[in-house]
DNA sequence: ATCATTGTACCGAACGAACGGTATAATGAT
DNA sequence: ATCATTATACCGTTCGTTCGGTACAATGAT
């Protein structure tokens, strides 16, 4: 068989830019096109049922990605403070640097709200049980951890939103380089 | 001449719903007319310049709507502890109890952002120069003060996405209750 | 070592449907 | 009679999708 032109991976990272910055509704296959440098029938190849098998590519990409590259780096030996200040740094990278939109706000608009739904609810609950898992280890109490676990994730999210709406990404990188010390204050 | 059988204000309200459930680009003519009960030839009447002039009509209402029912509704002689909390009421009002994404959000991803980055932009620091002034008169210091300024509407706007994406508005209920104690702590 | 066969990677062209938008005639309250 | 408003029909374009196919590398019987 041929080799591939690029990796399968390489592909989707280039769909998920797209996504990203366009939304499901707004992203076209065209756009989809140019990005990869795959004709429509191209994409066709790699994922049957279409666009919506590329935007279920994203999500399953960015979950593995979000893994691989914000929690598994984490070294448990160091002290919870460190750790959750690696985990924003990885973070500001996983979400370059505010450059695009968070796939769980755009896959919960128009569309792709209907039908990806359960999933981005379930990641956002894992999420939320992973950092109340961590702040729990850190010394707070059940309910102050689940507190500010949801505290936390409400402002990444808020903070891609606010760089992205202002054109500015620093209130994105501010945020984050604030979230370790508030994340443990008192 | 004929009434209109319901007022421009109206009318925009059911565009706006439409736009924050959809983006700009996921929102097409067909909803809008579905929404609104108007054929797309009356649309065309009240928005010669199609959707681009709804989207405006849109944001433009969204802005006004704020003034008019998050701030001006301020009584200034209450304390400033009473003051935030009477805005954070308004405001998950504002947001129709987080059933909708802030227009700021959803203008600001795809082909609106290019045509309203300017516009939306604008409102973005505004909010945040209206919340410093607040905050200002609640004692903090101007740095401070810009801080926890930008941090509230990061807050609110992540909230949004929060409750959204999970499908459990009580995140942006909750959040918004939080909100004004955690703007004047210490 | 050869060579037909197979499976993967990719592409050009076209599909019906829906898109945003427009032209124009009919409607109906003043 | 006027004129804001709406209905109908239509425009060109782009949408997501599909089909028929080519290019090429690995395979395996000879």
């Amino acid at each position: 068989m041929p080799a591939a032109l690029q990796s399968k991976e390489a592909v989707i990272k280039q769909l998920s830019a797209v996504f990203r910055t366009h939304g499901y509704d707004g992203t076209t296959l065209s756009l989809l096109s140019e990005a990869t440098g795959l004709v429509k029938a191209s994409l066709y190849h790699y994922f049957p049922k279409g666009k919506q098998d590329m935007a279920l590519a994203v999500i399953q990409n960015r979950t593995e990605l979000f893994k691989r590259e914000v929690i598994e780096p984490i070294d448990p030996d160091l002290d919870m403070r460190q750790q959750f200040e690696i985990m924003c740094d990885n973070l500001i990278h996983y979400y370059d640097h505010g450059r695009f939109a968070c796939s769980m706000e755009v896959f919960s608009l128009g569309q792709s709200r209907i039908l990806f739904q359960a999933i981005i609810a379930e990641r956002v609950e894992a999420w939320i049980e992973l950092l109340t898992t961590m702040l729990k280890k850190a010394g707070l109490t059940e309910t102050l951890a689940r507190q500010r676990a949801i505290d936390a994730i409400v402002r990444i999210e808020g903070a891609l939103v606010v760089a992205r709406a202002s054109g500015n990404e620093q209130y994105f990188i501010d945020t984050l380089h604030a979230l370790p010390a508030q994340l443990l204050e008192q």
